[in-house]
DNA sequence: GTGAAAGCGCTAACAT
DNA sequence: ATGTTAGCGCTTTCAC
């Protein structure tokens, strides 16, 4: 900027003035600086701005995996508000690591980001206290801070979603309805089990029951094992997308009626087509960004609590009736096909 | 800083050297220092670290969409390499805009990022010589930079994974294979295409060829022409995923062989199996970071540019012989699973 | 082993 | 309309 200024012969001010856009500069002026600032290939260093103004223009992502795509989609969701509002976005993921996690919001803090969006890991969020005292705001997604810790926060209506499906699975005719769930530490797995109990009343059988991180092995077993019983369940509700391709993976020909929380590319495509709850990844991140935008822009309001409503949508696995038999898989089901669905919808 | 010097009783230079961990401080005295850190919750404000030493500890990242499963597999890659080396990750996504994709090179660069890993939306980027000759290192992946440009370069081997998807479906007897391709803009496409028209010798027939962006009205109207030619063809070789699942929405019942460019999670569960040229977006970023880091820990060596294997995975639907006939898509074929995908692998 | 002073590149506040 | 000065919070250099 120095040399720019001696270049066009004015002040580094001036020089400053006209990368910032400011008025009061002689258009002549202005026009020889940006002349120098061509020639030289002069960049503003962004760094000394940021520790002049105090304001980074970067807000901080820290979810569970880029590369799940739920994650993208809300993280894709992100980036656009932020671009919107001249920001930049600094992520990373956790990989459901409550240290990790930390440790990302710390290092984000420490490189003094306007702002953070979180999909937690952990449940104690008590190490957040002294940097929303510092001021800077934050956004808990898809799953609630820890106690304690009062901030913003986008949900989904997850354990409506269950009952939905559970709803919907009953009014099939199903009386037996497995819960194929998650790693109990998950919020929303949690969540989605109360729905489900909720929804299943007298019928509720402990024995139907699978709380674990999905894994071919694993969530094999809990499903052999279900299927083995004397009464055995004739339909299942999966938690969410990566336990529903689990257990799709698992079942090979078994034919049980099938909804999923959670809606993924394809599910249209497989036979039967997958039923499923489908929530808004990008919804969430909208919402969740604008709320830190509104932050940022001085909103001193009670945190929010906001829930994103989920919808059902029937492909055909989860009308199955109870009791149609161990039959091929294949068997010139039709498979009612809501539609296209738009890539990373779900 | 300056609180915690006076808390302590020391100098803000014994301060510093105790939060940078440097020698020659007193065990004691460092003692103190990290009692007065604690007690003032001080962290360390990077931005003027970065201002003083030039280096952020952040490379950026330039890709088409984080939604999407290839770029997001990739992304992750870059960002766990980027940790392992102390670094953060800045990114963003161009949606195939030239315009989009300079400007965020021109934010990062503006941000004093250490480094750039960039999936290049256009094809004229002369806009970084002056980057590069500051000394910034850029890596490209998945597509090459333009002409002018020589840096670090990870691609596919997209010919070769064309070819032995056309070889493939040529083994199983078909002669008219038609290939749905993508926006001839994009470089992936183009070699995809030249690999296809090598491979197919004297059977190619410029009719059988697609060069569009994958859209549901668009694709299956291609799709119809070519099937209600004279001599319609018996096999589909489809340029990525994105179009393999177009294509698959639009064949609806029709029954040809399709091989498909690029794998998609799920394409193991769909009847038939999808049988694809399998990318390694993991190893992309992967491979291209571990290139970026060593050119940041100062290797001045020319420019490389490597290319990555493809792999051929089969699962039914491009073992599907010629002349089969139109049936129903659900008529007993048994698909060959290639047993389980590991989760986002391609 | 510790400290004082200079300065990274910029912008805010105050001249002129 | 333009210039001058101070200082953001840290690290570097050199002195003690």
């Amino acid at each position: 900027m120095k040399d720019v200024a001696s270049a066009a012969g004015v002040a580094l001010k001036t020089v400053s003035r006209v990368v910032n856009g400011e008025p009061g500069v002689n258009p002549a002026t202005a026009e020889r600086v940006r002349a120098a600032i061509d020639e030289l290939g002069y960049s503003r260093n962004e760094s000394a701005r940021v520790l002049r103004q105090g304001r980074t223009s970067t807000i901080g992502l820290v979810i569970e995996d880029i590369s799940d795509p739920f994650y993208a989609g809300l993280g894709r969701a992100v980036e656009q508000v932020a671009i919107s509002h001249g920001c930049l976005l600094l992520s990373g993921s956790s990989g459901e690591d409550p240290g990790r996690e930390r440790e990302l919001v710390r290092t984000f803090c420490a490189r003094r980001v306007d702002g953070l969006i979180v999909v937690p890991a952990g449940d104690d969020h008590s190490y957040l206290r002294s940097e929303l005292d510092a001021g800077t705001p934050a956004v808990f997604v898809d799953r609630p801070p820890g106690p304690g810790i009062d901030v913003d926060t986008v949900l989904c209506d997850n354990a409506g979603g269950a009952r939905l499906a559970v709803a919907h699975l009953r009014s099939a005719g199903h009386r037996r309805i497995a819960f194929l769930g998650d790693n109990p530490a998950i919020f929303t797995a949690i969540e989605r089990l109360a729905g489900y109990r909720g929804a299943l009343g007298e019928l509720f059988d402990r024995d139907l029951v699978s709380m674990r991180a999905p894994d071919p092995a694993g969530t094999g077993a809990d499903l052999d094992r279900m299927l083995a019983m004397p009464d055995p369940p004739t339909a299942l509700f999966t938690g969410n997308s990566r336990v529903t391709v689990t257990a799709l993976r698992a079942l090979r020909g078994r034919r049980l009626a099938l909804t999923g929380f959670d809606d993924f590319e394809l599910a249209d495509l497989l036979t039967p087509g997958v039923t499923v709850v489908a929530q808004d990844p990008a919804g969430l991140g909208r919402v969740a960004s604008e709320l830190l935008f509104r932050r940022l822009a001085g909103d001193r309001g009670p945190a929010q609590h906001l829930q994103l409503p989920v919808r059902l949508i029937t492909r055909g696995s989860g009308e199955i009736p109870p009791h149609s038999g161990e039959i091929s898989p294949h068997s010139g089901e039709i498979s009612p096909h809501s539609g296209e669905m738009p890539p990373h919808s779900g």
